[in-house]
DNA sequence: GAGCTCACGTACCAATCGGTACATGTACCA
DNA sequence: TGGTACATGTACCGATTGGTACGTGAGCTC
């Protein structure tokens, strides 16, 4: 029932570990912004104490939890293989995998935490470094290696990182499964062919 | 050096208008998710005490904030008369108009309570009634009424929305200005054509 | 077995929070 | 001129917050 992947996987007996894995469970269920201490150490059945002894303060906590959402969300598509099909099908692929009910705690976690970013709330900051690059260099590459224009290839990446995280907000705001899937559709016969 | 349009416009003496317009201000220059009526209070130069006064309660101000940056936003686009313009060229002055440097506050607040809302945060949640089919059904119906199927036309304006706001995302994390325009023009003459 | 590190519970702290009680001043209206 | 609605200042309240002081016990090492 975990839906968070654990590198180190289960069963540690680092107490740290089993902590961030819980806070990072109880985070994803019941977002960033009003968490407190005590409530989040109740929940997963510690103390507040606990977890300033084991990240150090709130704040410590906190970055955990983000770099650990952003570590999954980074590896999200390693095993997509692009090469094994059609450019439209792995688009088509990558969409129904961002979509999958079981990511959608992720999804709005990511949502809240960017938002935060922006107004510069202190641990969420560092998510900006790289959460377009990160994504669109990889793309673009791709495409730059079967003879695309860079320009051109690094400027398509880009819009379908923004075509897939402005239907993702859609998606998660209005819930409207086949409309946002018809939006992507077009984007994927007229933008990717 | 007013960031909001004021309905009744200044010099109103009606007290709540002044501090709601105060409120608005300082919300968009530092966000609203650590706000306090104190801190708020002396920024704007009164008492917390005649926040609750007037707006009843701290989220009775946050839900009249919300409404004002909303209703900012729902007429940002009233002008933009696409009637006398190609298509293309009427999507480029929408994306100039988002990207006005002295809306970027207002992005940042909006996405910030878009983040907040898909969390379930009380007043922020109302933020979603309406916040994709008041965007597209206008669109649509634009191009419905010139003949455009009405099936693929709210897919199309579905994704403009969410190419818009995808790119907006990224232009308020990294600030180039460049690439994201790149990108929109890729949209503009791959899909809109 | 002395000493030390790690993990943890209890109890506390000062600060801040949203909200309220109460008194006061001011303007308008009878 | 008396009354009344509105606006505001001061002072307080209980609750909650992040963080700390301190003691303790288990396990490991010399």
């Amino acid at each position: 029932m975990r839906a968070t992947a654990n590198p180190t996987d289960e069963a540690t007996d680092d107490p740290r570990a089993r902590l961030l894995d819980a806070a990072v469970e109880h985070v994803l269920a019941h977002g960033l912004s009003d968490l407190s201490l005590r409530e989040l150490a109740t929940a997963i059945g510690t103390s507040h104490r606990m977890l300033i002894y084991h990240f150090g303060s709130k704040s410590g906590l906190i970055v955990a939890v983000i770099r650990r959402v952003e570590e999954d969300q980074r590896h999200a598509l390693d095993d997509l293989d692009p090469a094994s099909r059609p450019p439209a099908e792995t688009l088509r692929l990558m969409w129904r995998r961002f979509t999958s009910p079981a990511l959608a705690p992720h999804e709005r976690l990511f949502f809240e935490i960017y938002g935060q970013a922006l107004q510069g709330r202190p641990g969420a900051v560092d998510l900006l470094d790289g959460i377009i690059e990160s994504w669109v260099a990889p793309s673009a590459q791709y495409a730059i290696d079967r003879g695309a224009d860079p320009e051109i290839a690094r400027a398509d990446a880009r819009l379908g990182v923004a075509v897939t995280r402005g239907l993702l907000l859609d998606w998660l705001a209005t819930g409207d499964r086949a409309g946002v899937d018809a939006a992507f559709e077009r984007y994927v016969t007229r933008v990717a062919r």
